[in-house]
DNA sequence: ATGACATTTGCAAAATGA
């Protein structure tokens, strides 16, 4: 069962290479962030078309997060990160697939920090951790899959010195992530490729992708039960240089049946 | 120090991202 994680940037924008993506590599389940439409936007029946049912959590402008499944409809479990009821960002969303809890989770950016939207980021991932401790407790098999917006250590970024001022990799949004990972969370890219530069994100910008200038913010992170299943993890990194590609590619694990 | 670059909204240039 190979699932994947994909910030698309803009599902409409992005539509040939997503539906390139799907034919191509055939994931079992795909958790999409930054839709940037709402629901009526969202070209529904062309994704439909290649054989994958979704649930969507669209919004307007920004944000926005999917699951797909192929050959199947989802079952929704959840949507919208529970704590804090005036939050109407879509950022979240729940489904299950064959047994497996899947969430797709677009974590704020933070930018600019110190500021409103790291203080926003913060409290997220607070109550993701409470989300993600309820999903343990389960004991269900289940995936974290996302762009977290946090790069883990410095051994995840091209330059420590070019972030260091970067939300993604503040002390604050680090311990908030290893709070995370120690509830019992298995980083499945980290597991599989302990050392050395594994990218999932290149800036359009300054000729980032050219010169391979990325960092690692695209996670799957898995409950104990998924963990004991986990057979790869890897990035489609190929898909990022494409034309018209999104900055960031496709990141991946394939647990056993 | 700033902007680069891309996308959406909406039709110019601002907002947002990472």
């Amino acid at each position: 069962m190979k699932i994947a994680t994909y910030n698309v940037n803009g599902i409409n924008a992005r539509l040939p290479r997503l539906l390139e993506y799907l034919t191509e590599e055939t994931p079992d389940v795909v958790c999409l962030q930054e839709l940037k439409a709402f629901e009526d936007k969202i070209p529904v029946k062309a994704i439909e078309g290649t054989g994958y049912g979704a649930v969507w959590h669209g919004q307007k402008s920004f944000n926005g997060v999917a699951i797909l499944a192929k050959g199947c409809e989802p079952e929704e479990y959840g949507r919208g990160l529970p704590g804090d009821p005036a939050d109407e960002q879509s950022r979240y969303i729940e489904a299950k697939v064959d047994g497996v809890i899947v969430a797709s989770i677009y974590l704020p950016n933070g930018n600019p920090q110190p500021g409103p939207k790291f203080d926003y980021k913060l409290g997220w991932m607070a109550r993701l951790r409470a989300r993600a401790a309820e999903l343990l407790a389960s004991e269900l098999p289940v995936v974290l899959a996302g762009d977290f917006n946090v790069i883990p250590t410095d051994a995840d970024v091209f330059s420590r010195a070019a972030m260091a001022h970067d939300a993604l990799m503040q002390p604050e949004s680090r311990a908030a992530f290893r709070e995370l990972l120690f509830q019992g969370w298995t980083d499945a890219i980290r597991t599989r490729h302990p050392v050395g530069p594994i990218w999932t994100f290149w800036d359009y910008q300054a000729g980032c992708w050219q010169r391979d200038a990325g960092f690692r913010i695209d996670h799957l992170l898995l409950s104990p039960v998924a963990a004991d299943r986990l057979l790869d993890a890897n990035v489609d990194k190929a898909h990022r240089g494409r034309e018209k590609a999104s900055d960031h590619a496709p990141t991946w694990v394939r647990l056993a049946d």
